[in-house]
DNA sequence: GTTGAGCGTT
């Protein structure tokens, strides 16, 4: 009876397809079912998973046998406490194989092209990422480094999900400004090199902070240890550090990049 | 251990 999801899709032909959000990543197809099968016959309950993790991903599909029970279920689960949340049901938009749904059915796979790319949703979907993945797989086969790639879809992965709600509404600049800037950087440098070197004069801000450009080299880093509270005692001997191949990096002292 | 707009698997 809790098979839901391991059959496969059983026939959305005549199955009118829910689309539950706000649920807890906790919630499972088993929780949903009793609450959604008490409104209606409930064909198949699906729950989208991580690939990587597999852990929830904060939504279910619901699919009911009829649209009246399915109704039914919208408007009486629908903002219904689940597990501590309220969960929010209406009726899924679009399908496993981008078919257009009606109410939670579907309608056919793709009209052709008669509404090209409505803007319905201009939302992104990084669920391609992992489509994109199998295309590396192939290219990058040839890697013996299992663990070398999978860190990197671990980065890739955490970041799809910061980036997504960062980009859409999130006052959080203060990341996105500092990649946005370097990357604007990258492109004037590697494009104005020789054109327009007067290109991060404009600066927001009209004046920062006189810092004094007269900064020792050897007294920075000495100030810096002091004034830290850091007293260093292996730092006492510059010496020795120099000895040690430390390699003290010629460059200015107050490296903001 | 964390998260929170959205649309799906054999």
């Amino acid at each position: 009876m809790s098979h839901f999801g391991r059959s496969g899709p059983p026939d959305i032909s005549d199955t009118y397809s829910l689309l539950i959000l706000n649920i807890t990543f906790r919630t499972t197809a088993d929780d949903l079912f009793p609450l959604f099968d008490k409104y209606g016959k409930v064909v198949d309950i699906f729950i989208p998973k991580d690939r990587r993790t597999g852990d929830s991903r904060g939504f279910a599909f619901v699919r009911y046998k009829y649209a009246d029970e399915a109704q039914k279920a919208v408007d009486r689960l629908d903002g219904r406490v689940v597990d501590g949340r309220e969960i929010t049901v209406q009726f899924a938009k679009y399908g496993p194989n981008a078919e257009r749904i009606h109410k939670g059915k579907v309608i056919e796979p793709v009209s052709r092209s008669r509404y090209r790319s409505r803007s319905r949703s201009p939302r992104r979907r990084h669920r391609d990422d992992y489509y994109r993945d199998r295309d590396y797989s192939k290219r990058s086969r040839s890697r013996s480094s299992d663990r070398y790639e999978r860190d990197r879809y671990r980065g890739k992965d955490r970041d799809y999900r910061r980036r997504s709600r960062s980009r859409s509404a999130s006052p959080d600049y203060s990341k996105g400004q500092g990649r946005g800037r370097y990357d604007d950087d990258r492109r004037s440098g590697s494009r104005s090199m020789s054109a327009s070197p007067a290109r991060r004069s404009p600066s927001p801000r009209k004046s920062l902070y006189p810092r004094k450009a007269s900064y020792p080299r050897v007294e920075s880093p000495d100030r810096r240890s002091r004034g830290r509270g850091s007293p260093s005692p292996r730092s006492v001997s510059p010496r020795g550090r120099l000895a040690d191949s430390r390699s003290p990096s010629p460059r200015n002292s107050d490296v903001d990049e």
